[in-house]
DNA sequence: CACCGATATGTTTATAGATACATAACGCTT
DNA sequence: AAGCGTTATGTATCTATAAACATATCGGTG
């Protein structure tokens, strides 16, 4: 059965800056409060899903997520007051999207008939 | 500046059907009446313009695309009613979605201040 | 001060995708 | 039947991305 499907991201001359996977990346940290975990979650390299991060902070004014190493639990990964606001603006662009293909979706009723 | 950007598509068990390249493609095809022109047109080697009118013309019942080799002058491609109207269903479709962020660009206000 | 768990970063290897090149097949026209 | 322009398809090479591996760094704790 075919299927609609829709990609919402930011980018920056030409380069992306924020899509689905920061976003998940983002949520993860939030939950986990550590890269790495984060990262296996994801089933995601910790090299990449640190890549991500910095890719998130260099591109932006503000940090999306504070990094600390070494300490009690060996370090860990915070996001910042900024990556809320981005992570929620970002969810929310997604939801009226989605909302959008299931209530006008001509193009799924002409391919009802393959 | 950063750019929100947005890209809708089929998909079926995981391959894509339909998307931002077939649909130019479909459309060069209609302009120039040659699978070779309209590659040429999009910078697109023959050979993988080929291979995205195979995907589309065995993903689907119809074809969207008829190729005729040989003859007056060389062949030639067509498109269908068929491709027709996925075609102006699928602009229809990435109108109101340009519409949407474009009205409702919360994330964008947020970004503003990068 | 040695240990631990997490961040930080470089190097190498493997895989996939794009690109380039080469050539066959077709059928109308002359 | 030779020529032409287009479709049809295989192969080899280059390139960019991903995966795997290795190791350094940090700073609180016992």
């Amino acid at each position: 059965m075919k299927q609609l499907k829709i990609k919402c991201w930011i980018e920056e001359d030409g380069e992306k800056f924020y899509g689905p996977g920061p976003h998940i990346l983002l949520k993860e940290i939030q939950k986990e409060g550590s890269l790495s975990k984060a990262a296996e979650k994801m089933q995601l390299s910790y090299k990449k899903a640190w890549e991500m991060v910095q890719r998130l902070n260099l591109g932006s004014k503000h940090n999306l997520v504070n990094l600390k190493k070494g300490g009690q639990h060996g370090g860990g990964a915070e996001i910042t007051p900024h990556a809320l606001q981005i992570m929620s603006a970002y969810e929310l662009l997604q939801n009226k999207v989605k909302e959008l293909i299931n209530t006008e979706d001509e193009l799924m009723k002409v391919l009802k008939k393959d």
